[in-house]
DNA sequence: ATAGTATGTTACCGGTCGGTAACATTTAGT
DNA sequence: ACTAAATGTTACCGACCGGTAACATACTAT
């Protein structure tokens, strides 16, 4: 689906089904035959963004196994990649949060929903790190990640991506040097 | 202007002229008299919501002159207070951010700028305290303070603005004890 | 070749929205 | 009370947008 690009670049509103459509190298007839209203095909959008994000978390899961401080490192360095080709324009849910502020749009419910998993997951995964209080640890790692997005448009990316990685090996080596003291 | 609560609450693109004029207990017409366009009329919003945060720095910096801790303490605690109040929809201005795509909005540019010069009083504040590397500690600073916005709507508004206050103290604790074994 | 299905084309509908014109009404200063 | 400025009212315009109908064209399988 390249429209998500369009949706992206130039917010789901200031986006036409038309725009859409020729996005897709189609028009705006067979899109409707697929999907029957925009407001699904936003929904679709997020949908295929959060099953590619989980997907990573497998990749994650699957390349240090037993290791939770390793995914949490290399989900912070994924991350900084992703950072720095990614100029100018924001998180791409973060995005369409703010632009569907109705609580009850298919797709604002389903990013709540994948939102509430990924901080379950990195609760669980700090707990596995043997974090001492897991909760504000994930918390800290959800506020820098979803921060770092935002944060990146006002000081340039690839250094925030720089300093985020920096500040997960550090709370990492603390964690791994206080439990080493107990 | 309480024409600003329906730009936050239902979004920029959301509301119409008209809804605002109704919100400001006066008609289009009016309005237009005032305004020569919505978009300046989204400018000027946005510029009162920077200058009350500027007006906000100002009361920190003569609350707690030459102690720049404190000012980073209490920037916590009233972010954090923020928050508590702001249930569900995020951040005025980052939604603003993601709501006016086009870079050569006026807004967006105002934006901006408001930014950079945030970004650069943290990072002059961090060198203040001391902070072994302040643009490293800056950058934490603001990914945290950013990211607690949207990272509240899925964990929880307190408990997220009590972590951030946490934290910042645990980075101003850690920052005195280094200073002092130097 | 033919039938059936998927895709493309055009034109249109209803609604909303930003913005304006023309005129009526109120307010304030003297 | 009279004037001038500010505000309100109504109606409208043009543009855009989401969505649909009707019909034409291309593809595919047998």
């Amino acid at each position: 689906m390249a429209a998500g690009d369009l949706f992206h670049k130039q917010g789901i509103r200031g986006v036409g089904v038309e725009a859409i459509a020729e996005a897709a190298q189609t028009n705006k007839m067979t899109l409707y035959r697929y999907f029957e209203s925009k407001d699904e095909l936003i929904t679709e959008w997020v949908r295929g963004i959060i099953a590619h994000k989980e997907e990573e978390w497998k990749d994650l899961n699957a390349k240090h196994r037993g290791d939770p401080e390793g995914q949490l490192r290399d989900w912070s360095q994924r991350t900084a990649a992703h950072l720095r080709e990614m100029e100018e324009r924001g998180s791409a849910l973060g995005n369409a949060f703010a632009e569907l502020p109705d609580p009850n749009h298919p797709a604002r419910r389903v990013m709540k929903e994948h939102k509430l998993r990924a901080h379950k997951r990195v609760v669980r995964l700090c707990k596995a790190a043997g974090f001492q209080d897991p909760h504000f640890s994930a918390n800290l790692f959800m506020m820098m990640l979803e921060g770092a997005h935002s944060c990146g448009q006002c000081v340039g990316m690839s250094q925030i991506g720089e300093h985020l990685v920096q500040v997960v090996d550090r709370m990492v080596e603390n964690n791994r040097q206080q439990r080493a003291g107990r």
